[in-house]
DNA sequence: GTGAACTATCTAACCAGTTAGTTATAAACT
DNA sequence: AGTTTATAACTAACTGGTTAGATAGTTCAC
């Protein structure tokens, strides 16, 4: 039986509706009375469970940023297959991404949790740092700000160059797989077979 | 002799505290009391030069995407010079990027001069296309998406992953042109000799 | 019947945009 | 050269709608 009642379902209705606003209009775009009516929640609740708003905006990104890290897991050892996950995952999010672009802009402050999840990523690529393109030029940190780069690359591309680039995802995929393996793999074998392969492996 | 009234500098004074105030606080977070008040302008007047809130941030963002374009020129036969001169713009003008956010969730339409611009960039790449590596897999438009990705990569890296990447700049810049090289150039001869250049080229 | 879930209504502050008026400047006139 | 006139530059104060957050009360589940 369906309850009426439920703290818990409202909660996270709340959160969804949330989330949705957060991600269309930001922090301070956002507005409080838009989400309650989107949940179909009274607004008073929103700050029985959830505090102001800026405490909900803090929710609402860190459940993005969890969820992201639950579903795309990182693979140290193969950094193409990391980026085209990433791709795939932001292609079919996204939300996560201006989610995350409006955190940065309005919310610079990097929670703990965030923090210490970079610190693993970082300790993972610094195990198998040989492997990456010339040796000692990159840090770890580099070589995960330009792959977080090229997997963004096309979502984040503005409106106005939209019409001249690749417009199927297969093709945006290959290339980020494609990219991500040249400068990995590096200079001189193989250079872009990567690039066929991609197009069976969605989640 | 300086004049007390002057209604061109009144205009260039409220434009350039309306940068400042959009680029820190975005279009809904900016406050246009703040900007009259940092421009020692009667806020009545604002609303006399530009029409409203909107048009002002419309011509805020215009004035710095022609500065842009003006100071960095796209030079479609040498991507990793491009790259890095972009990678230094925005060094020196951290709040083009934020700007330039902003735009892009707050006002996603393209202006027609933006769209133009692009237009521009995109022909003169097609002239060279030949010169990018795996020939035919690169659109032109997704060689200049991956170049402005990696250019800004390291000006938008998150927060928390910061204390992880290059602190200098001029190690900063030679990745960005390094990584640029190593894509276009691509696969096989001398694959990161453009590394080691970089440090001596600044505008 | 008791506590948790929920609601309708209120309020104080805020903020984009307006208005009615004041002052500086420079050209026109005598 | 001094006075008037026209206008552009500027200002102080206000308005009306909006919005985050609070409060006091109602309803449901167990």
């Amino acid at each position: 039986m369906v309850a009426t009642r439920d703290a818990e379902a409202t909660r996270a209705r709340i959160l969804a509706a949330a989330t949705a606003e957060f991600g269309a209009h930001g922090l301070a775009g956002a507005r409080v009375d838009r989400i309650a009516a989107a949940a179909a929640a009274n607004k008073a609740l929103i700050y029985a469970y959830f505090g102001n708003k800026d405490d909900l905006f803090d929710r609402v990104v860190e459940a993005s940023f969890e969820q992201l890290h639950a579903e795309v897991t990182f693979t140290p050892h193969d950094l193409a297959e990391y980026g085209t996950a990433l791709f795939d995952y932001l292609a079919d999010h996204p939300d996560v991404l201006r989610l995350d672009a409006w955190r940065r802009l309005e919310r610079p402050v990097a929670t703990d949790a965030e923090r210490a999840a970079y610190v693993d990523i970082i300790d993972g690529l610094t195990a198998v740092r040989s492997s990456f393109g010339s040796n000692d030029q990159f840090l770890p940190g580099d070589v995960l700000a330009i792959v977080i780069a090229v997997a963004g690359a096309w979502a984040g591309t503005p409106d106005a160059l939209r019409p001249h680039i690749s417009a199927d995802r297969e093709r945006q995929r290959a290339l980020v797989g494609g990219v991500i393996a040249v400068l990995t793999k590096s200079q001189h074998h193989q250079p872009h077979e990567h690039i066929e392969r991609g197009a069976d492996e969605r989640r």
